[in-house]
DNA sequence: GCAGCGAACCTTTTT
DNA sequence: GGTTCGCTGC
């Protein structure tokens, strides 16, 4: 089982049972290692399978583990506790429902049901949505929660965030009665659970021996006090990751956790995995120059044993279209001598570029795929039928009821719903609960809505699950409405293909035959002879059985949102961006779009650290490429409607030239100069237009000088105050002259972007 | 209830 | 430039 480690590795496998962290470089073995690490701890007999935690951040890596354990030890995996975060919550608060609070068959909100919520929320409340975006107290309430705080936590210290934290206590008022959790919720509550009820926090600290955290710089601050909360006072920790590719921070992420798990926990046990089985000499000393500008780095230095290989090639072209063209015909050529399209990937840094270089691809008949597209439970039929399944299960979901009560149209218009709402908010009951009390004909469509949903429950309680889809899809009136649709061919097949993923699922949860509604009887009976908490200490779990397959199967929708790739297996072209190329690697990787304002990104230039998690993402491009690797530039690009000229990406710079080999002369002006000095008028060369338009490094701009209108100076970080808006902080500044624009953040009125040239601005001391 | 229109959005994203 | 959202008018 060691053999083939290298002494590194070994190490990190056969640590004694301490907390450790192993900072993995990229394409070191870290997936390996792991693996290994939890057949060794088994093999050698420290802690059986049933006493592993093993926890990971998608499904894919999670599959992916249980994959190669069963590969090294032959045991059955099923059962053992091996999943995302989020997996394993879910799995916690369905065996302690009753503890945690929460309905037996509470519903699982995924992103864009978590803001159809919240525009609810907001509209029952009488809010007005100027001041308060729901996308913006989307994000409020989700930072909040992977920071672990409650509306009564927060800092509350002027109105404004009163107001959020009174909005933020309504969604979840609202969430506790029609029985919904959001992602974020699925981690807090399950915290709370264990915080707060000591039983099942002993029983489950006894029952880990081992716990083994995977990509643990993209852990936030709620997910590491669970893990620490988990382990106890007893419990190692194993967790592996590399704060140079922690680039999830504007999502919660928080790379601080590595140095604080370091220093509080694995003291000096800290293992490097420095050695790359991955990429060339010149790829990988080109991502530790680039990486070697960020300070704060917990410290690593990957080397390989493969050879120098090639310098990096550096492509500069006139305009997005050509640099398209230049990767198309490029791409042409690897393919004629015989590469393989999918050992070549096409990598940038948002999705917006994907188009002209589709664009091109597609005139050139080049077979591509792009990574990123919508997933399959996410497309619209399948919400639809997802939520008529989630009504059967639990009729107080209002956010299904809304999302389907007059789909397909059935005569129920929005004065009904909102009388429907009036009522419900009233009594304080979920909409199906208010039903009853809607009087005369509006009264009498939703009845006959409900009795539909109670026929379907009925089916739910003889039928098995595919065939229950198949019955909601006919008696709700889906087909019909796709039928008569002429671009519903493509829907109807993808509902067909619902019934498929159910009965795989069915196979593969062991629920053949099983009534779609029905919990299976011996999950049922544990649940029924235990009291509310003998059910953990009889030594097996109270595992996900005691869901029905319906329940089972509308949280693995909720959990699991299928694949956003196109047909895998073709061999084509890869594009993604850089974030969806983490843990991938190719033969021949290009980085294209190479721009200041692009590549860092210009809006990370705004938040604290936003450039260095910009240089850990080109780090993570950098080392996705084994033998060729390729960076391009356009000189001008479309963006937004508008031509856009953008400077050099200061990243090209921070690679030592001995590593880069130009194919074309090198002609634009490095990013560090501020665009109005001379060397970047010099640089212009022939070409002119918007330079100096918020593609330019406004970092750059603003650090030295900020803009100056009349009398007044702006820079990023003054004071202002606007007579309407009233006072607020400049965040962002663009363009000059009568063009200059200031991006400002009002403590009331929210984040405008005024027109310094217009907009009364006094700039405060 | 729905088509049609103008306004507003536009970094990265898993669960 | 493209899409999506929400309002208006039929």
């Amino acid at each position: 089982m060691l053999e083939g480690l290298n002494p590194q590795q070994r190490d990190a496998v056969t640590l004694p049972a301490e907390h450790a962290l192993v900072l993995a470089g990229a394409g070191s073995g870290k997936t390996r290692v792991l693996t290994t690490r939890m057949a060794w701890l088994i093999q050698t007999g420290q802690v059986g399978p049933h006493g592993l935690l093993a926890v990971t951040f998608t499904n894919k890596a999670a599959r992916e583990m249980l994959t190669r354990l069963s590969a090294l030890l032959p045991i059955n995996t099923r059962g053992m506790w091996v999943g995302t975060f989020h997996g394993l919550c879910n799995r916690l608060l369905r065996a302690h429902h009753r503890e945690a609070q929460l309905p037996q068959a509470f519903q699982i909100l995924d992103s864009a049901d978590q803001l159809s919520a919240i525009k609810r929320m907001l509209k029952a409340a009488g809010i007005d949505d100027e001041r308060f975006p729901a996308r913006d107290v989307q994000r409020m309430i989700n930072g909040a929660k992977e920071d672990g705080l409650r509306p009564g936590d927060l800092d509350v210290r002027d109105a404004h965030a009163r107001r959020l934290a009174d909005l933020y206590q309504r969604y979840q008022d609202q969430c506790e009665r029609e029985g919904v959790v959001d992602f974020g919720e699925l981690l807090l509550r399950a915290y709370e659970l264990l915080q707060r009820e000591a039983p099942i926090r002993e029983h489950y600290q006894r029952r880990f021996q081992q716990i083994l955290v995977d990509e643990f710089q993209d852990t936030n601050v709620l997910q590491y006090r669970w893990l620490m909360l988990l382990a106890g006072a007893h419990t190692p920790v194993f967790a592996v990751g590399d704060d140079d590719q922690s680039i999830y921070a504007f999502r919660g992420a928080n790379v601080g956790n590595m140095a604080d798990f370091e220093q509080r926990h694995a003291q000096g046990r800290v293992i490097r995995l420095e050695q790359n089985y991955r990429s060339h000499g010149h790829i990988l000393d080109s991502a530790n120059a680039l990486i070697a500008h960020n300070t704060r780095r917990l410290g690593k230095n990957l080397w390989t044993d493969a050879g120098e290989g090639e310098p990096l090639r550096v492509v500069e072209q006139a305009s997005d279209a050509l640099e398209a063209q230049w990767l198309v015909d490029e791409i042409r050529a690897l393919i004629r001598e015989g590469r393989p399209a999918r050992e070549i990937a096409i990598l940038y840094r948002s999705n917006a570029q994907s188009r002209p270089i589709e664009h091109a691809l597609f005139s050139a008949r080049v077979p591509y795929r792009v990574y990123g597209g919508q997933r399959f439970f996410e497309r619209l039929e399948i919400k639809h039928v997802l939520a008529y399944l989630r009504l059967i299960d639990n009729p107080d979901d209002d956010t299904s009821w809304m999302r389907v009560v007059n789909f397909p149209t059935r005569g129920i218009g929005a004065r009904t719903l909102e009388q429907q709402a009036d009522i419900a908010a009233q009594q304080n009951s979920s909409l199906a609960g208010a039903v009853a009390f809607v009087p005369g004909k509006a009264g009498a469509v939703l009845a006959r809505f409900a009795t539909l949903i109670r026929e379907l429950a009925e089916a739910a309680r003889t039928l098995d699950l595919p065939e229950l889809i198949g019955h909601v899809v006919h008696h709700s009136g889906l087909e019909a409405h796709y039928r008569a649709d002429r671009e519903g061919q493509d829907r109807l097949e993808n509902l067909q293909e619902l019934v498929n993923a159910a009965a795989a699922f069915v196979a593969e949860e062991g629920f053949q035959g099983l009534p779609a509604g029905r919990v299976p009887a011996a999950a049922a009976a544990a649940e029924a002879a235990s009291g509310p908490d003998a059910a953990f200490d009889m030594g097996a779990e109270p595992s996900p059985a005691v869901m029905s397959p319906l329940g089972a199967f509308l949280s693995h929708a909720s959990l699991e949102a299928g694949d956003n790739q196109a047909q895998a297996g073709e061999d084509a072209v890869q594009l993604m961006t850089v974030h969806a190329a983490k843990g991938l690697e190719f033969d021949a990787v290009f980085i294209t779009g190479l721009e200041e304002g692009l590549f860092p990104h210009e809006n990370s230039l705004l938040d604290a650290g936003g450039l260095e998690e910009e240089r850990r993402l080109m780090y993570v491009a950098l080392t996705r490429a084994r033998e060729r690797l390729t960076l391009t530039l356009a000189q001008s690009r479309m963006l937004h409607g508008q031509t856009r000229y953008g400077m050099r990406s200061r990243f090209l710079d921070e690679i030592p030239e001995e590593h880069l080999k130009w194919i074309t002369p090198r002609q634009r002006p490095a990013a560090a100069q501020p665009p109005w000095s001379g060397a970047f008028r010099r640089g212009l060369g022939g070409w002119q237009g918007e330079a100096g338009s918020s593609f330019a490094p406004r970092a750059a701009r603003t650090q030295s000088s900020g803009v100056t209108v009349g009398d007044q100076c702006f820079r990023i970080g003054s004071g202002v105050r606007h007579g309407r808006f009233g006072e607020g902080t400049v965040v962002a500044l663009s363009g000059s002259g009568a063009e200059a624009q200031a991006r400002i953040e009002f403590r009331d009125a929210g984040t405008k972007t005024l027109a310094l040239g217009v907009a009364k601005l006094e700039v405060l001391d």
